[in-house]
DNA sequence: ATCTGCCATACAAACGATTGCACAATGTAC
DNA sequence: GTACATTGTGCAATCGTTTGTATGGCAGAT
């Protein structure tokens, strides 16, 4: 049915081996045979099979990488940058989604080493439960890297923003802005390492100046809480009833922030003049909203990249070094924030 | 290194085979010496080589999907469709990116082909250049199906949405609103299939209320054209600086209306009374924009969900079915078209 | 006691590539 | 003419499974 080596060898006259090192470009065989070996495998629609070698050679060239969901922009512009470098690397990707459910995350994992990959580039849940597996992946010295976001208890490689420095960046912009009374709309992974760093950021920032703190953190309340946009919307339809009224908000994503947009304007206020809004991230589309959105600048694709590149060599290599690497986030102002001049937000 | 069959077997001191067949739950072993194995294997951590196994059976249980990128939002939809279906079967996903060139999308089939893939999904490059490919991989009967667009001279399965229906919905609501001076703004894929259909939907709803036609198609004038939203953002800011304005935009994708609409507030058009805006995908984010847009909402993650379950039927039975199926889109009406009632608006 | 059937298990051959080693052919130096 | 490199090629083992066929033991029927 499908060409293999032995077709090749047959209808040549050589031996398998022959062919296999010339199409290999082994020095071993004549450069002669190695003309004619691979015009033969060209004309015959030869194509190598990889799952074969990769028995014999113990490297699929493969790289899994799981993430929580491909729904919003994110986790795909980190995919972008995984998939263009595995590819031009010549390695493949394969991907899963962990629902943030720790135990399709091990299934994933599982289903991973089964399927040989080389390493795997991973967005953790959130969660405990699966530390003793990736202490047991490491303990082998099996290639694994953390991006977006990192559990502390692992001593595993991770590539992350710095998202403390980016939080105080973008506080720091608001209240620059005039804005006071700001309130911090953390999402439902309050409990997330990096979460708690902006948040941290958050706070820092309004000690500077002396301002009080206003923190809500999701809980399960809603029941079909589907999204983190609607997560935004809802959370600040309820702020915008208390009696205390922010005029600003720092939400620790885009998507909570485009929710809290939509519930603003709802509500009446203009925006940035009454209310401030400011996300993180910096997605694609923050730019073109009708209120354009201020936002955090992540270096998401540039995360994908190097978390490709670190993978790849570290299963090539006998060893690899654990890093620990903060991308520099940066502030990108825009309508949703800025209601002095731009010169005096910097 | 690590745990393979054998080690199993000498530990409990039985035969490769009978370890296979026991973890297979193969009547053919006792029951008892069953459970010793599965319990050995559980303890020992052992893991399947599925590579291994694929050898063999000549099976690997994984599906390639193929799209232009993940940047934006609507192939992602379609992928996370396409990927739990998969997971819940039991198969993996291995995902590339084409770039919208079809050199690429050569070289990522034929490398899914070498890492025997079961089957294949595919979102393809509007071009006919692999048109050969694709025949030729139909003629062995290998399962492949395309989704989202589908290319004409190829009689292979395809899953898209009724773009005719679709277009003619969402022109005829502008025109129930009002409307008149509608202009269609096709992206820079005007050559594909599907857009056509759109377009010819747009074209016969205008002609069925007498109005005339104004379809703006890309051209590749602007060289760092880099996503469809700057693309609908640049070419509406072009047209309202032209003789006739417009009274309402139909958009070929909610990129291009998000674009658009973006364009008509920064010149002071007020969205809908000045000038209504339609989308098409109905993308999460529509429905929280500061103005909302109305949008065709297509079935996305169903269309990934069917293309998995018809790859993997295709990919188990000896033969299969070409399918040509088209999901029904609806008419999802929101603030950027509406101005008069909405009892009035169907 | 022998034959038959059945059950549980073992043996061995695949699957398609890679690769260490052996070997044949050729050339070169004495 | 013999010994010895050198070069190109082939043989055969190997990776970890699955699976067709054979085998050994045991029970029941004759």
């Amino acid at each position: 049915m499908r060409v293999t080596l032995a077709d090749i060898a047959r209808s040549l006259g050589v031996s398998e081996s022959t062919v296999s090192r010339a199409l290999n470009d082994n020095p071993r065989v004549s450069r002669q045979t190695r003309m004619r070996v691979k015009a033969a495998a060209e004309e015959m629609g030869y194509i190598r099979d990889e799952i074969a070698k990769c028995l014999r050679v113990r490297q699929t060239e493969v790289l899994g990488f799981i993430t929580g969901g491909f729904t919003s922009s994110y986790p795909n512009d980190i995919l972008q940058g995984v998939e263009t470098t595995a590819s031009r690397m010549g390695y493949s990707v394969i991907v899963g989604t962990s629902r943030a459910d720790p135990q399709v995350e091990r299934r994933l994992i599982t289903a991973f080493l089964g399927r040989k990959v080389d390493g795997i580039v991973v967005s953790p849940v959130v969660s405990d439960e699966n530390v003793d597996l990736y202490n047991w992946l490491l303990a082998r010295g099996f290639p694994i890297i953390f991006v977006d976001r990192h559990l502390p208890e692992v001593k595993c490689s991770y590539i992350t923003t710095d998202n403390y420095k980016g939080a105080l960046l973008g506080v720091l912009h608001l209240i620059d802005q005039g804005y006071r009374r700001i309130v911090c709309l953390a999402g439902t992974e309050a409990h997330c390492f990096e979460v708690q760093e902006r948040v941290r950021g958050y706070t820092d920032a309004l000690d500077q100046h002396g301002l009080s703190y206003r923190y809500i953190q999701g809980d399960q309340s809603i029941d079909e809480c589907p999204t983190h946009v609607f997560y935004g919307y809802h959370y600040t339809l309820n702020l915008l009833k208390s009696a205390e009224m922010p005029d600003a908000i720092f939400a620790i994503n885009d998507e909570i922030a485009l929710g809290a947009l939509r519930a603003c304007v709802e509500a009446g206020l203009r925006v940035p003049e009454d209310i401030g809004i400011i996300g993180f991230d910096n997605v694609m589309l923050d730019a073109y909203l009708p209120i354009s959105l201020s936002s955090i600048h992540q270096p998401k694709s540039e995360m994908g990249i190097a978390a490709a590149n670190w993978v790849i060599s570290a299963a090539k290599g006998p060893h690899y070094d654990v890093i620990e690497q903060l991308l520099t986030p940066t502030l990108v102002v825009r309508e949703s924030t800025l209601r002095k001049g731009l010169n005096q937000s910097r």
